[in-house]
DNA sequence: AATGGTATACTACCATGGCAGCGTGTCAAC
DNA sequence: GTTGACACGCTGCCATGGTAGTATACCATT
């Protein structure tokens, strides 16, 4: 059963993980189900050694608790940590976009609108994914114009959290036009080589998650596990 | 061999990992020195298994350098990610310091005027080590005082390229005496109670780093690789 | 002497086996 | 009905064996 992509310049372990982390993050695997390393190992075609470094690397995320002896769990979205990756995230991303301005190029600038504009079709026909995909190419973008790539990577590791929450948000009404309208300022403060007006109107679109979570309700359910086992509720 | 720490809380490979991390940062194992889970696993009188798990998160850490079928080297100490540390560094700690002062407290503020007696003491006898014990646990006090643990985890990983170079720099004259003074200038204006003054010490202490590799006249030496394999030099 | 081919030693990587620890179900004793 | 003891099954953890891939050393060829 292989159902990972064949891809031999990657270690298996890092592609499992990939793999598993999407699956969390799009809520393919819902909170509290029980992963073990020799399901993944059966179901994804590689032997335990390299699932179990990639459930290790996952708990360090946050997005699964192992209890040893016991079972691996997928970690419950708790507020905490939304909340401290939202924390980390604007005070980094806020402080790269300003070396951005900075070292801006006329060819990564003319990207950052192309981007713009696609997001404008992607709201238009509705399209999530694509609209998904397109928002994380345009932080992506100002992240590598800044050049402090290493500091994008911590933020990514921390973004995860916020990740689960937004495959969610995208569906609430009129949302994707909000967030496209905040790129927007964003990108024409950047144009403008307004270093402040960018960070601050970054911020504000960083903030954003902060009202869809109280939007959403999120509460803390699921915050203790299951009193029995349950197994992994997958179609 | 157990060289290990009887410990059997804690899974081996994160015991050999803080080990491995120990003897980099402190200078025992010097930069491009060969690590080979065969050799570790021997001397650390484990497995290769969670030797492998540890190397690998050193290697995540940006501690060793991890080239399949060829070995795995200790990573030189780059000025691109001591400087990358700092960056992340400064931004995210002169952020926790402003929620520390929020939430200080007159226990945590008696911790942090007794740590400050101690590291003048420390100067006094020229105690390295123990000042760098200090050093570490007033930042750590702050820290948790900000309520904001996950984030600290996110500095920590992020310091050890600093604290490589600290390990050096510690022995250069009266700079434990400097590094003091503005620790009990960060303090005073805690215990003031002023936030923005508070941040801008934090901030002009943390920029000390830099000044310091300049000093050192740090180069980017031994950043590739050696053409001949060469075992690690350790005594 | 310079070069090309090959054997060999060594590496990180993955697969698999064994094990101690924990949860749970069963059943006897009260 | 309640409680306690015990055995079983499952889990993650660690040890070990096998393998593909790389760099080096060696030697034949030119």
């Amino acid at each position: 059963m292989a159902i990972l992509p064949a891809n031999k310049q990657l270690r298996l372990a890092v592609q499992v993980f990939e793999t598993v982390k999407e699956e969390i993050v799009s809520g393919a695997l819902p909170p509290n189900a029980q992963l073990s390393e020799a399901e993944l190992s059966d179901r994804l075609g590689v032997s335990r050694t390299p699932v179990r470094e990639a459930l290790i690397k996952l708990s360090e995320d946050g997005l699964v608790r192992i209890i040893p002896q016991v079972g691996t769990f997928v970690a419950p979205i708790s507020i905490d940590s939304v909340n401290e990756a939202q924390f980390i995230r604007e005070h980094l991303e806020c402080a790269l976009i300003v070396d951005a301005v900075r070292r801006m190029d006329k060819a990564t600038l003319r990207l950052l609108q192309d981007n713009l504009e696609q997001q404008e079709r992607a709201v238009r026909y509705d399209d999530w994914d694509k609209f998904y995909e397109l928002d994380e190419a345009l932080h992506t973008l100002l992240a590598k114009a800044s050049g402090h790539l290493q500091t994008w990577r911590i933020v990514q590791q921390s973004k995860v959290h916020m990740d689960r929450v937004r495959h969610v948000s995208f569906r609430m009404p009129d949302h994707m036009a909000k967030l496209t309208g905040q790129h927007k300022a964003i990108v024409d403060a950047v144009a403008q080589g307004d270093e402040v007006k960018a960070r601050e109107a970054l911020r504000c679109h960083l903030r954003e998650i902060i009202t869809t979570v109280e939007k959403l309700g999120l509460s803390e359910t699921g915050q203790d596990l299951p009193p029995s086992r349950r197994r992994s509720a997958r179609s």
